[in-house]
DNA sequence: TTAATTAAAGATAAAATACTCTTAATTATT
DNA sequence: AATAATTAAGAGTATTTTATCTTTAATTAA
């Protein structure tokens, strides 16, 4: 049950060593990251394209250019990285994946799934990447590197 | 967010065919469930073959053969039946997928994730397929067509 | 003008999932 | 004993998803 992809992972990995390095002002460079956090670089660039087009990050092209906050991490939610890298209704599927059934003629997991969902959901809409950044464990955890 | 596979899906859907239909007595033709349920027949035989292998259910070859439960759909939860389609360390396995990280340095979202697991967990170890097969919504519903 | 960067789109590779085929074993019926 | 009806088992193929790489373009600083 691995519930978010790389793609997911590395995003997240990416936005908490960013978020946890904030002193270094300026632009991220994109290079540097990726053989810091030991991701590929092409692929890295791919996702936080996908978060800069989705407002969450900024791009600078040119030397000494990179990728930065454009929202405050106070005020980016692991929903909003997760919906973002992993698609809008993370938080709406079905347990099953089963297409077009809900609320209408629930099956007999539904109720179960549904508490369950939406507990992950708050979580996540809670919880800022300011929150996980300034947690000094990440500093001795592999996550960030 | 597709949690369980669609082996999953099927096995759950033949057992749940299998529970609200008991006054069957007898043993359950794999064909003839394929059908019903619109599952390739060659596909659910093997799901079956492991639920049998697994000790959930019990077959019979030759004529009239087919399977039916080994133990009672009341003892039956839906934890066994996803841990034996699954794998048995579907209830255990970490939110981002790293290997070899857990209780001695989590990350910062090992406690969410550890509380909304063990949620997940008790939802389907307290629930059995008699449970899921008395309940008349599943007559209306495509879950077992 | 050149070098350093990100943007974008598409190609490829790898892995996971879903499904199929073939042959063997078992059992009932004739 | 022969035949037909079944499940068992394992290998094989196809499809889908995920991950990664390649190439070219655009932007910017020096
Ligand atoms: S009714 Fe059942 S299958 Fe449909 S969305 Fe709810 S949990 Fe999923
Ligand atoms: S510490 Fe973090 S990465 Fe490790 S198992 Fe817990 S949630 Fe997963």
């Amino acid at each position: 049950m691995r519930v978010i992809s790389k793609s997911g992972e590395y995003g997240l990995r990416a936005l908490l060593y960013m978020a946890s390095n904030q002193e270094n002002a300026g632009y991220f460079n994109i290079r540097e990251m990726s053989d810091e956090l030991d991701i590929s670089f092409h692929f890295l660039t791919k996702i936080l394209q996908v978060l800069t087009q989705k407002g969450i990050l900024q791009s600078y092209r040119g030397p000494n250019g990179g990728i930065t906050f454009l929202k405050n991490p106070e005020d980016i939610t692991l929903a909003d990285l997760i919906r973002a890298l992993e698609g809008d209704d993370f938080f709406d599927k079905c347990l099953l994946g089963l297409p077009g059934c809900g609320e209408r003629q629930p099956c007999p997991m539904h109720a179960y799934w549904m508490s369950i969902r939406n507990n992950l959901k708050t979580e996540f809409e809670t919880t800022t990447l300011a929150d996980l950044g300034n947690d000094t464990r990440l500093k001795q955890f592999r996550l960030i590197a």
